[in-house]
DNA sequence: GCGTCATTTCTACACCTGTAGACATCGCTC
DNA sequence: GAGCGATGTCTACAGGTGTAGAAATGACGC
C-alpha cells in the first residue's frame, strides 16, 4: 500500500501524518477518526504520531493552523480582484463543490464541532485568519458583522453542499450557483445598491 | 437529583429521555455524548434508553425527526407573511441567537456531521421537511438552488453564532444583524430586482 | 392478598480510545 | 567496521463505548 521508500527520514514522515491527519479530519472530524487510523494513513505507528505532535489535540492544531494558511476563498488574488463580488462568488461554488476538496478547513471544523477543545481552535483561526483579511477589504459599517456573515455563507454551503450533500445544492449546477450568489455577495459586499439611490 | 415522583410511567420516562437526548445530541453531538450520560439526564439507566428506543441510532433519529417537526424558521405564520423576506431575516436572528436554542436541529446536525448515519438521516429530514417547504413558497427559476441557498445561510449562521460563536456574529446587535440579512434574503426570494429589469 | 406482567436495574462483555514506557532497528560519523 | 543517536515498533494500561441477558422491583386486576 504505503510505498516504503521513505525507511528513515523525520521530515517526510511528519508531512505524511500531516497529510494524513488532515484528509481524515475533514471526513470524520477530531472525534471521528482515532490516532490509529491517522498512523495507518501515513505508513506508521500510533505511536509515532504521539512522539512527533505530543497528542492527538496538539497534532489537530497543527493541521487546523495549516488549512487557514491555505485557504483559497480570501487569496491574495482574489481580495485583489476588480470585480471582487463576482470573484468571491466563483470561488466560493469552486470551494464547496463536493467532489473536489480544496477548503477542508470549514468542513473539518464543522465536523470536529463537537469537541469544544476543536471548536475553541477554530474560532480563534477563523477570526485572526478569514475574518481579519476580509474586514481589512470591505468599506462602510458593520464591516464586522458583514465579514461574520460571509462566512457564514461559506460555512453553510460547505456544510449543505459537502457534508449534508443536500441534492439541490450539491448536484446543482456551478454556473446557476454562482449566479445566484453573485448578487448576494453583491449586496453583502457594496450594500443595498438599488432601493435608495442608482449608482452611476 | 431527578425527582422521583414518576415511579412507573412508560410514557412519562419515554418522554423524559427524548427530551434528555434532544438537549444532550445539541450540545456536544451524536459521537459527544453517550447513552449513559442521557439516561442520567432523564434520571434512568443506560439499559432503558436501548429498551425503549431499540438503539441510539435509533434514538437520534427520533430526537432528529422531532427537531425538524418544531421548527420555527419556516413557519405558516412566516411562510404566510405579507413581507416574507422581512420575517425571514427577524425569525433567522432570533433563532440563531446565542443564549436561546429554539432551533436545536440545524446545531444537532452540524454537530452530529462526524458520524455518516446521522447525516444521511439529516439530509433526508431536511430536504423532505424544510427545503420541501420554502420551495412551495419561491417563484421564478432555480427554486431548489434558492431555497438551498437560504438553507445553507441557516445553517452557516448557527454554526458561527452558536456553535463556534465567532463574536462579530455572536455578540452583534440583533436589529443590525437583521438589518444586514435582509436585503439579502430579499435579493434571494425576489430576485436581484434592480439590474436587468424591474419585476412586476 | 396474591399472581402477573410491565417497568427498571444490575452485571457483564467485547471493542475501541489515547497514551506511556520499554524495546528494536536503521543510518550516519568517526 | 563500531558506536551512537535518531527513528520507529511492540506491549500494555486504564478508561470509556454501545449493547445483551438475567434479575429485581413496582403496580394493577382478581
Amino acid at each position: 500500500m504505503t510505498q516504503p521508500a521513505r525507511r528513515r527520514d523525520a521530515a517526510a514522515t511528519r508531512a505524511a501524518i500531516l497529510a494524513s491527519a488532515r484528509k481524515a479530519f475533514a471526513r470524520a472530524g477530531y472525534d471521528g477518526v482515532g490516532v490509529r487510523e491517522i498512523a495507518a494513513g501515513a505508513g506508521v505507528t500510533a505511536m509515532l504520531v504521539n512522539r512527533y505532535f505530543g497528542s492527538k489535540e496538539q497534532l489537530f492544531a497543527e493541521v487546523a493552523a495549516d488549512t487557514v494558511r491555505d485557504a483559497v476563498i480570501l487569496s491574495p488574488e482574489n481580495l485583489a480582484a476588480a470585480d471582487f463580488p463576482a470573484a468571491l462568488a466563483r470561488s466560493l461554488v469552486e470551494v464547496t463543490t463536493p467532489g473536489a476538496t480544496p477548503l477542508d478547513g470549514f468542513q473539518m471544523m464543522l465536523r470536529s464541532s463537537g469537541s469544544p477543545k476543536a471548536v475553541e481552535l477554530g474560532r480563534d483561526l477563523i477570526r485572526q485568519g478569514h475574518q481579519a483579511a476580509l474586514v481589512g477589504r470591505l468599506e462602510g459599517p458593520h464591516a464586522a458583522e458583514r465579514a461574520g456573515i460571509f462566512l457564514a455563507l461559506v460555512a453553510g454551503l460547505q456544510a449543505m453542499r459537502q457534508t449534508l450533500e443536500l441534492p439541490s445544492l450539491a448536484e446543482a449546477d456551478p454556473d446557476t450557483l454562482a449566479g445566484l450568489l453573485e448578487p448576494l455577495i453583491r449586496v453583502l459586499i457594496d450594500g443595498p445598491a438599488c432601493p435608495p439611490s442608482p449608482p452611476r
